[in-house]
DNA sequence: AATGAATGAGGATTCATTCAT
DNA sequence: CATGAATGAATCCTCATTCAT
């Protein structure tokens, strides 16, 4: 288990100190995600680490210190992309969303970061400064920016005409359902393929519509 | 508080033991969706219910009997009636399915009852019977409604081709992520007015698309 | 160890719950004396209770409460009486002293009392509310009742002209270190007799002066 | 506040290691002070010191021998000095005392040794070692110093008869105090200047006693 | 000589659950 | 039925101490 030393030396500990805050913050993330924050030991965070539970407040000072930089780590630099793509980016409406999805969700499959919404959602309501953090973080910077895909898109009578705020839910709902039963109930799958199958779906109904016929109204 | 019931139907002092239960699992769903499941103190459910801890064990063998309790009482029926209704239902697929939503959000206006998916989706992944349980008297239920109403659209030619199981992410997950987000970050209204309202905005989106000129491969 | 059931019943716990508080009290105060506030483990003071570790918590919120609840239990009353006794007291000065210190001397042959200040010198520094707790209930008490006994013993002439507030340094200071000599180093001894034995000795010097000639000059 | 010493002297920016030892024991008084031996952090010695944690152990092989160190290095060369002015004194009981009194009170106003004696009475419970390092440091010394200076007095028929052993309480006892009260409850100063005047007065009441008729039978 | 990194051992506190009444 | 009293088991976090560099 702590194996994996040549016989000749044991360097009983000492790592490069650099890569551990990763190292625990992959091991929270796996343990949040299954068994919930409170439910986690911080002692079997360290054990998967590898190192011991006082090393762990080496480095972070509190248990929810954990959870805050999960959200600091993966998440932001995520959102800052969608976002930056959104805004700089130059054709229709619906090519600036598809694209969006897509970068985000390439970047949901990799496990380090697909949970960390759910993760949120599930715990935000307890952690005040974590639901900040991810709000401050994520929601702040990619809201904007699909509501102002949205406004131009109806603007150039692109879209039709919707309720801005509410139909982010209709862009977003989707995407998080299916991560989440995937997490949960480990329905449908969370490997690329699978978000990817799944996203071209969403996309699909998400811009045409269920009906075949549509209606001219809008 | 406890008291003050009129001569007439008061036995006493004490409320029917049959209602009990009812009130012990009201107090629990408030904490559990407030704190989360491991933070709820059983003696604070107690509280809110005006009983003692340990009367709270008269009525439920244990903490996660709460949690169990609270599906079966409150989602099950909700479910139940949904499937009943697209089963039975004779009009158009995107008119049950209209109305099935529709159902669902009055009832989930009932803040007894629109906390409970948040709450499975946050604790079922440590509860292996929570799961199974919501599994088994939900989605094992509604899945197949959604699906048969979604084939026969199809079937008719009301609906476009689409991938049936993906697609019933995009009917439920924004309801989902609206209620949540509702919770957790306090964004968007959960009144019934709220949620009247988003759900009309859904279910534009949902049948028509966002595009306004909309591809006729299907 | 937890022994002494008649073979007849058995209960297992369950005893006056009134009488509990007072022997957590005792237990705490030994081993308090005896380590350190800091080094006494709360385990250990149930254990001497009979009770376990977290019953102790049952009637007393924290370990430093156990602390302050001390001071509140033991020494309260008796500066209390202190107090009402030099008030009260119509006879010359030096007899009220007299009165006061073998008073107070023979409460603190009982080991429910005699620790308590030194236990407080102890351990006040690092906690302000036990500090405040002692000052307010004790010094703020015993202090004032010494000074007018010596500001009118000065007027009337029965006393030398002496600087008040130093002088009960000369009152009380060698009791507090006999007691603390007998606690820490096992000199002298703190039974009642040995306690009698000292106070009679201080008295006289106290009084009558290490000198026999004394200057008459005051 | 580490390098900037001039060229001359400069061992390149790092003090001589032999004051080391010295300054971690300053530092250590100040804290065990504060807030007690056990609740005092090494690494917060340490900090004080300049230096780090681990460097500690390079001078000192555990956190008690930093206690032990403590009384070494202070108290011993004050009570030998006191000894040794009581026994080559020449003059009266009385001055002997006083003059005792006033070198140990100038050395008590030096703030690396005033709370020794304190610090000892808080710890010595614990740390047998320590109040056996005490005792024949200090104690030791001076007590049979005071002793034989009463015990002469009383034989040339300068001092009253008294119990010698527990009059010393009396010479001793309110200095104690006075500098316990300062320390613990911030009442009175221990300046040099509030220690000499308090020390007046207890001399003054020491002598002549608080009574301006003094009995003659002693 | 000096230290950053690591840890073992320990202690305060919490809480679901049980039992005697 | 109802509950006050009691506890075992758990878990976060701290800190003196050690070791490799």
């Amino acid at each position: 288990m702590t194996a994996q030393q040549s016989k000749f030396e044991a360097p009983k500990f000492r790592r490069r100190a650099d890569e551990r805050p990763d190292e625990v913050l992959d091991a929270a993330l796996q343990l949040f995600l299954r068994d919930g924050f409170e439910a986690t030991r911080v002692e079997d965070i360290a054990k998967i680490a590898g190192i011991s539970k006082a090393t762990v407040y080496l480095y972070f000072p509190s248990k929810v210190a954990l959870l805050e930089g999960l959200v600091k780590r993966s998440i932001s630099p995520v959102a800052l992309m969608a976002e930056n793509a959104m805004i700089q980016f130059e054709g229709s409406g619906q090519d600036a969303i598809r694209m969006a999805l897509r970068l985000v969700s390439e970047k949901l499959s990799d496990p380090n970061i697909f949970g960390i919404p759910v993760l949120v959602m599930r715990e935000a309501g307890r952690f005040p400064d974590l639901a900040k953090i991810y709000h401050d973080e994520v929601i702040s910077h990619v809201l904007p920016a699909f509501k102002s895909v949205i406004v131009n898109g109806m603007a150039s009578g692109e879209f039709r005409e919707v309720d801005v705020e509410l139909t982010i839910r209709n862009i977003v709902g989707p995407l998080i359902l299916h991560v989440a039963l995937g997490n949960i109930f480990e329905m449908g799958d969370n490997s690329a393929d699978g978000l990817q199958t799944f996203l071209e779906n969403h996309l699909y109904v998400l811009f045409n519509g269920l009906n075949k016929e549509t209606r001219n109204d809008g």
